[in-house]
DNA sequence: GCTAGGGCTTCCAGTAACTGGAAGGTCAAG
DNA sequence: CTTGACCTTCCAGTTACTGGAAGCCCTAGC
């Protein structure tokens, strides 16, 4: 299938696949025309682009994400290893979607538009530090639990 | 506190919270040797874009959130409404994370490492569209059930 | 006081990941 | 056979940083 096709099923612009094949992130075919010529493997893995870097993956990362497909010459265990390493990136970033919107949902309900200077949930928001960067310095009782 | 610290405790590199002050997303003030001087509010505002960045959204729409905050001036409805709008993201977000990690973990359970030339974990990618796109006219009954 | 070090400042240049636009070839419809 | 949609390459611009130079500030040791 031409371009058009294959940005509408993989819901990215024709540009970027385009972008996405300079880099070396897929090699579709040409048809004689010159025009470049999508499989559905081609738009599956355009798809799963998509898909991992609108959720905060770098595009080096996706690379390696995709390496787990069609690379066979990959051993079990290094692919194992590397989808395990992504697969704890994939729940500590849930894990922290899901406290984006307990931070949003509780402001909603909490700050309705009085002009008060201070939200309150900012204290919620710093009480929790979404297991990151290991041992950080911080947290050393930095609030003072007002209001 | 001086942007070391700022830095410290909200993940951002210094050069990035100093941008982040340049499109200004921050105004934090300044001590009498004119180094930057961060509030514990400065730094909530920080770590909540180092997790919404990181997370996916991009600048503006971190600026938008970030209205949720401090902007006394918005009314009630459009708080509420804006709000609205980026919860419904998030749980978006939220379910495209989980549909990836899935579509790992059966890669890893299924795809040992064998020589096989298309993986069979493609079919499942692509069964699960993720709201996106709008009716796109994909979902042909594209791949045929080998495997 | 003097100097070395680390942290801070601004400014300017470079990178990553697109994104828009020009200039032109291809192709089905009228 | 022309019109319009879609494709091509190439080059320039944007977003969101990131690195490096040049220089000020501040504490510590001699």
């Amino acid at each position: 299938m031409n371009i058009g096709d294959a940005s509408e099923r993989s819901g990215l612009p024709a540009k970027t696949i385009r972008y996405y094949e300079d880099i070396g992130l897929l090699k579709p075919g040409r048809s004689e025309n010159g025009y470049r010529d999508y499989s559905m493997n081609d738009v599956h893995r355009l798809k799963f682009l998509q898909r991992s870097r609108s959720l905060g993956f770098s595009v080096e990362e996706c690379r390696q994400l995709l390496s787990l497909y069609g690379d066979t010459q990959r051993e079990s265990a290094d692919v194992k290893a590397l989808a395990q390493i992504k697969l704890g990136e994939i729940d500590r970033k849930i894990a922290e979607l899901q406290s984006l919107r307990d931070t949003l949902r509780h402001l909603v309900r909490n700050c309705h538009g009085d002009a008060r200077p201070d939200c309150p949930i900012l204290d919620e928001l710093a009480g929790k530090p979404a297991a990151g960067a290991g041992k950080s310095a911080a947290q050393d009782k930095e609030l003072s639990p007002r209001h």
